[in-house]
DNA sequence: TGTACATCAGTGAACGCGCGTTCACTGATGTAC
DNA sequence: TGTACATCAGTGAACGCGCGTTCACTGATGTAC
């Protein structure tokens, strides 16, 4: 072989990674091709021999992206980091201002609503897994209140974040994070 | 004249108000130039008569349907008819299966990160106006624990009615929904 | 009153451009005999 | 051991297409003289 065992499986990977990073910097449909092929060093034409299409690779991405999530939020339930951490993290200017390395749900939600029914399923599952790891950190309530408690707390912290990124005033900016992080400590303690 | 006065303002509103909701229900970027004009029965070549750029459109969609949104929200303060009306209308089923006539900032605030510093001033204007219609509609606290209030709740709202939008599941969507009313109803009565 | 010209909302073809995708080809390595 | 062929990750030009924007033009009306 002209690659070494594993070149393929690890250039796929590139993509994915770079793709990670542009669909959540500029949105999926902002992000072309070829644009991503030239960032993993390759030419556009090789695309087509690790993904079936765009949509294809999205639907990767996002696998890879909320796997990794899952395995923070897992560690964070093993270590007892606790749900505040968690959350102050995620409400952090840090992850404001790095949208390529932060979530995907709060840079690609509104963009997933309107993608093929292939694409949402997979979402629909990751959100599941999702809110089941959050409702696992909340430690008042009964089993349906804490899962209730996770979901709103799901969207409190992806409409906080965006808002904050979509304000183009610094305080105001600081502001909406701060009141966020007030607002889901109040919601996880009551 | 071959048209009637004020002929020119209609025309420019009908392209303001089938831009507002195909931007919702598409996103911008997938909402082109010549289906807009098409819609509103005209050529693609009218619509630089009317605006500067699709930016500009952009920012004149933005500027009409806030102008609205808070129109609804002061008719709602004198009439009295209360922050969970508004709460509960917000994070209904039909707000939810109808983006083209719903929030703009649901449908958009991801993409508006994105555009350009006059488009963003623009919107970050209006967030500043609708916390403060928020938080007069909030009946218990000081004016500096109300706006706090206020704007997680619009971070609660958006962030709620986007993950209700993108998940492909009747069931979860609806919890989604029914969970965001509950935490928002607990925010502004804390 | 009649004629020449100005106004202006809208038309529709054309501009250059970047998109997602296809495909014939390259060239280094592995395998068969 | 040497030669012919198979494999396959990646190349790069080309495909049709729709985008935002420009522009010469149309034609109905208003105005000037």
């Amino acid at each position: 072989m002209r690659y070494e065992k594993g070149h393929k499986d690890e250039t796929r990977q590139r993509i994915i990674e770079v793709a990670a990073r542009q669909f959540r910097e500029n949105g999926f449909a902002a992000a072309g091709v070829a644009g991503l092929m030239a960032e993993a060093g390759l030419t556009n034409g090789a695309f087509y021999a690790h993904f079936d299409s765009k949509e294809d690779l999205l639907r990767a991405v996002l696998a890879d992206a909320y796997g990794r999530r899952e395995q923070t939020l897992r560690n964070n339930l093993e270590t007892g980091k606790g749900l505040e951490g968690t959350l102050r993290d995620y409400l952090s200017p840090r992850h404001r201002d790095d949208p390529g390395h932060g979530c995907p749900t709060a840079a690609m939600a509104a963009e997933i609503a309107r993608h093929p029914k292939r694409t949402r399923d997979a979402f629909t599952g990751k959100v599941y897994s999702l809110v089941e790891l959050m409702a696992a950190q909340i430690e008042s309530g009964t089993a349906a209140e804490r899962r209730r408690t996770a979901v709103a707390l799901y969207g409190l912290m992806i409409g906080t974040l965006q808002l904050a990124r979509a304000v183009n005033d610094r305080k105001l900016s600081d502001e909406i994070l701060e009141s966020g992080i007030d607002a889901a400590l109040t919601l996880a303690d009551g």
